[in-house]
DNA sequence: ATTAGTTCCAGTCAAAATGACTATAACTAG
DNA sequence: CTAGTTATAGTCATTTTGACTGGAACTAAT
C-alpha cells in the first residue's frame, strides 16, 4: 500500500526524468469520525492517518491514498483507498480539493485529489488499527508527511463552513439521535458552546428533521427524545444539492 | 492549442493502450463575464468557448484548457491558459473541481481540473474573438464537446451560492461601481428581481463597501455614488478566505 | 419516600434583521 | 418649467436571533 501519494520512480529519479514525467496522480481522503476525548470525555473529531513505509517521509504518519486505477472514477478510488486502509465505507464521501504544487513530494512531482469523508461512531469503532494505522485527534496533529497538515487544516476549514449552514452534522451521527447530541456535534467542530434551548429551535425548524416516538433510554436523567435525518447528503456535480 | 483536453495519443489509443495508461492530467477553464444582453440591453452572463480544431469532437464548442507542464502549479497553469486562448488576466481565479469520470473523453482516460474565473467588463472587451474563439451567453450554449455542458452547469451553481454570501460580485464589476450595478449583477446570477431599496441597505451594512466622494455622470438620471470594493478575493487553500 | 441534582423542553422578551412599501431628492429630456 | 426617471432615506409590520426563565421527567442519594 502507497500512502499519500504515488511513488513510483521516487528513488531512481533524477532532474531530468522529472522535468519530463508528466505529474503523476494521488487519490487521497480525509476521514473525520467523533470519538469521546480522553480528558472530558465530550466527542471530538478524530481522523485515521497511515505510517509510510517507504521514503519519501518513511516513518511519517500520512493521509490514506494511493494512486488513482484505470477503470475507476475518481470517487470510487477514494471508497476503494478508504475501504483497504480503514475498512470503512462511509455514506458521506465529497470531493474536498486537488492538491498539485511543485514540491509537494520531494522526488516526483505528484497531484493529488483529496477526498474527505464523515464515519458514523459504530462504523468508526469498527475500523481496524495497528501498527500502521492509528487515529489521533484533529486538532492534535503531529507533523505529517508532504504538506498533508495543510490539507487537514484545510477539510478542517470546510467542515466548519459546511456545518453552519447545511444540514451535514448528521453524517457524523448514527441513524438515531438526540437533539443534545447534535448539539454536541455542533460544539465539537465549531469548538464553542452553544445555547441548548436555542439551538434546539433552529434544529427543529428544519424539515430534514424527523421526530420518533422513541426515547433514549438508559441515560441519568429525563430520556430525551430520538429523532432520525431524512435529507440526502448533496454535495458536488457527481452528487449534486445545496452548499 | 488544446481545448479542454490533453488529447496526446488519441486516435492511435487501443484498448490495451488505454487499460495501461496512466489518465493524463488537463487544466480547463470557466470564465465568467457580464455583457449586456442583445434583447433587453441588461447585463448577462457569458463565456468564451473555444473551437476544437482535432477529433474527439472537432468543429465543436469546448472549454479553454489544455496540458498541465510540469514546471506550474495548477492554478499557473490555468492563468497561462487563460492568457493564451483569450488574453485575460483575471485577478479572481479559484479551482471549481476535479472531473474524473471514466469516460469523459472517447480516447484516452483524461482527468481535468477545473478552475474557473471572473473578469470584469473593461477586461472581458479586451479579450480576442476570432474564428476560434467566441462569447456566449451562459444560459443559451448549445452541446458542447466532453462534458463540459455539466461542468459549466456546475460552475453556474456555484457562482449562484457564493454570490448569496460572499462578496464575489464586485469581481465582476471594474474598480468603481454603483449599488444598483451591484444589483444588476445579483439579478443576471440569481435570475430574479431584487428591491433595489432593501438590496442597497444590505450592501450598505457590509463593511466591504466604501463609498467614494464620486459620482458617475453622464446618466439620463439622477448621478449615483459610486463605490469601491476593498474586501480580498478570498478563495480555496491556496489563498484562503471565507466560503 | 423524599429530596437534590441534572437534563429535557416549552415558552417569554427584547434586539436585530428582513420584506413591503412610501416619500423626497436630484438629475435629464422635452 | 414640467414630466419622467432614478437615487436614496425612511417607515412599519413580520420574522429571526440571542439571552433567559421555569416546569417536566428522570436518577441517585439521603
Amino acid at each position: 500500500m502507497n500512502a499519500g501519494v504515488n511513488t513510483v520512480n521516487a528513488g531512481s529519479a533524477n532532474v531530468a526524468e522529472r522535468r519530463l514525467a508528466p505529474p503523476s496522480l494521488a487519490i487521497s481522503t480525509v476521514i473525520f469520525a467523533l470519538r469521546p476525548s480522553e480528558s472530558s470525555g465530550r466527542p471530538t473529531l478524530w481522523l485515521p492517518l497511515v505510517q509510510r513505509i517507504r521514503e519519501p517521509f518513511r516513518g511519517m504518519w500520512a493521509l490514506p491514498g494511493g494512486p488513482l486505477r484505470h477503470d475507476e472514477s475518481l470517487q470510487d478510488a477514494a471508497s476503494r483507498n478508504l475501504r483497504e486502509t480503514t475498512s470503512l465505507a462511509p455514506e458521506y464521501l465529497e470531493q474536498l480539493y486537488a492538491f498539485g504544487g511543485l514540491h509537494r513530494s520531494p522526488s516526483q512531482r505528484v497531484v493529488s485529489i483529496v477526498y474527505w469523508a464523515l464515519v458514523r461512531p459504530t462504523e468508526a469503532a469498527l475500523a481496524e488499527e495497528s501498527e500502521n494505522v492509528q487515529w489521533f485527534r484533529a486538532d492534535r496533529l503531529g507533523e505529517l508527511a508532504f504538506d498533508h497538515n495543510a490539507i487537514v487544516d484545510y477539510a478542517l476549514w470546510r467542515l466548519r463552513n459546511k456545518m453552519a449552514y447545511g444540514s451535514i452534522a448528521y453524517h457524523l451521527l448514527g441513524e438515531f439521535f438526540t437533539l443534545a447530541q447534535v448539539r454536541e456535534v455542533y460544539e465539537a467542530v465549531l469548538d464553542r458552546q452553544l445555547d441548548p434551548a436555542n439551538f434546539r429551535r433552529q434544529i427543529k425548524a428544519t424539515p430534514e428533521i424527523e421526530e420518533t416516538g422513541e426515547y433514549l433510554q438508559g441515560g441519568k436523567h429525563r430520556p430525551p427524545r430520538l429523532y432520525r435525518f431524512t435529507g440526502t447528503p448533496g454535495l458536488g456535480p457527481d452528487n449534486r444539492s445545496t452548499p
